[in-house]
DNA sequence: CTAAGTGCAAAATGTTTGCATACTT
DNA sequence: AAGTATGCAAACATTTTGCACTTAG
C-alpha cells in the first residue's frame, strides 16, 4: 500500500525544475499559474500544460497536495509536509472575502481527522483540509 | 448587525421561483447549472446568468450558501437551516475521488467552529464547511 | 420615475485534451 | 525501440460582464 502504483516516474528536467521550486518554497502554496510565473521569471519557462500535468503527477504519488481555495479561485499546491497518516496535521483556513489563506496546527484539530474517521468513515486528507470563513480582518469590516 | 444591509431585495418572479425550488429542496444541494436545468424542465426556464446572480444575492441575504464542491466540480447551493450562529451547524466532506457530498452533524465538530474563532480569530462559516478526503467506498478500493 | 433585476451573447478564468515532437529508460 | 513527457493551440466548463430592455417599488 505504499509503492506500489509509483512506478518510477521518469525525471524529466521539468519535474526537477517544479520538484525544486517546491522544495525551495516549502510551506507555502502556488497555484499552477504562479509556479509557471515563477518560473518563467527565472528563465526556466515550462508550458502550461505541463505544470498541471506534472502537479497532478505528484500529487499520485502523494509528493505533492492539492488546496481547493474555493471556486474561481485557482487551486494551490504544496509539497506534503510529512508522509503517510503518522505526522502532524496541518489545517487552512481560506477567507471569503479576501481570499487568503492561513495555516493553522493546533492540538484540537489534530483530533479532528481520527474523529472524522471513526465516527463517519471518512478518511480526510492527510496534509491539506481546508476550512472557510471570514479571517480576523475581514470580519471586523463586515 | 443583524438586518441593516439588507435593503428588502426586489421580489421578481424569478426570484421567487428560485427561492421555492430551493425551499422544495430543502437540505438539498444544486449547482446553479442544475437549478437552472431543473426549473427548464418544469417550463420556469430563468436565464443563465440570473441564476448565478440570485443565488449570489441570497448568499449575501444569509438565506442561501454555497459550498465549493471542489476544483472542476461547481459550486453548489442550498438553503440556509437555521439562522444567525445560533443554531447547529452542519459540515460536509467531501469525497476527491467520487465527488460525493456527505453531510455531518455531530458534536464534536460543534465545537470546532468555538474553538477556531478563539483560539484562531477566524470565524468559519456558519452552514457550509467543507472537508475534502475519502469516503468509504473509496477508500476501500484505493 | 428610478433603481434594480433580467436575458442574451460575449468575455474571462482555470483546467484539460489532441497531437506531433522530444526525451528517458 | 518502447513508453512517457512536453508544448502548443484548441477545447471545455463554470462563472462573470456589458448592454439594452423589463419590472418592482
Amino acid at each position: 500500500m505504499k509503492t506500489e502504483k509509483n512506478k518510477s516516474p521518469y525525471v524529466t528536467k521539468q519535474r526537477r525544475i517544479i520538484l525544486s521550486f517546491l522544495e525551495e518554497q516549502r510551506g507555502r502554496h502556488y497555484s499552477a499559474l504562479e509556479i509557471s510565473d515563477r518560473l518563467k521569471e527565472r528563465g526556466e519557462s515550462i508550458g502550461q500544460a505541463t505544470v498541471y500535468r506534472s502537479l497532478e503527477k505528484l500529487e499520485s504519488e502523494g509528493l505533492a497536495c492539492r488546496l481547493y481555495s474555493g471556486e474561481g479561485q485557482p487551486a494551490c499546491w504544496m509539497l506534503c509536509e510529512k508522509d503517510g497518516d503518522a505526522g502532524e496535521r496541518h489545517y487552512h483556513l481560506v477567507c471569503r472575502k479576501c481570499g487568503g489563506l492561513t495555516h493553522i496546527e493546533c492540538e484540537y484539530l489534530e483530533k479532528l481527522a481520527p474523529h472524522i474517521l471513526a465516527e463517519h468513515g471518512f478518511t480526510l486528507d492527510p496534509f491539506c483540509n481546508v476550512l472557510y470563513g471570514l479571517c480576523r480582518s475581514c470580519s471586523s469590516d463586515e
